[in-house]
DNA sequence: CTGATCTACAACCATTTGGTTGTAGATTAC
DNA sequence: GTAATCTACAACCAAATGGTTGTAGATCAG
């Protein structure tokens, strides 16, 4: 059932990789189009060194491809990536509302005989 | 409408936050029940104090609440800065979908000659 | 009161991160 | 062929990260 699910370390170099603005806009960027490292390097006030490395730790943590097209590499969105990282935050979402229905539940029945479930380790 | 949203260093905090396993396991533990700092702590082959470090960084991101009660502090997820994290996610993949639906409009316009069952990119 | 527990915080350390400059190899344009 | 462009990669640096130990203040149990 689960099956395409991103290991801890995996899960580590997707949210790592989206913890920087130009590494998000990056994204933003060729979500829309594709785009050379050197086209991409145009926008950000860096050298082209600094945004070759943001286009290398998005690649690692796969939220982009590069393709090698003549002189030039170019980057496209990889969107399993994303969606993975989507998934995670959707369980917790899931898990959450769960949780505040189950509260809902117990304060409807009204037996507030012990101050909530404990711990579940 | 985009009306709550995180500012940039916001949004890198909160990603930032997200990206380490044990960071992930204090979401998904505090989730689902209340804990101390102390009793958190417990759980992990680390000091107290770096899960404490933890549990600070996961403050400032708002991705969880600390209260005090009595000497322990009571550690409770914090909805909101999940959901809006859950939210720009949500964003990329609604754009990416606008993409390859236009993608696959200018496909279906243009002659079918070829047998293409070719990636869309 | 005394001792145990829970927390806060400082100081320290190794590694990673985000940036720089510089050099060199392919590919394209003229 | 020569020059310009695009990329890769190394070396370096300051700052942030993720961990440690140690000290000290509150609060609770007996």
């Amino acid at each position: 059932m689960v099956v395409d699910q991103l290991s801890e370390s995996e899960m580590d170099r997707v949210f790592q990789a989206l913890a920087d603005t130009t590494r998000r806009d990056i994204v933003h960027k060729v979500t829309l189009a594709e785009y050379s490292v050197s086209g991409l390097a145009r926008y950000y006030a860096m050298s082209f060194a600094a945004v070759q490395k943001h286009v290398a730790v998005l690649e690692r943590a796969s939220l982009i491809t590069k393709e090698k097209r003549g002189r030039e590499q170019v980057v496209r969105a990889n969107h399993d990536g994303l969606r993975k990282a989507q998934r995670l935050l959707d369980n917790y979402e899931a898990i959450w509302r769960q949780r505040v229905d189950r509260i809902a539940d117990i304060l409807d029945e009204e037996a507030p005989d012990e101050p909530q479930g404990k711990a579940i380790p």
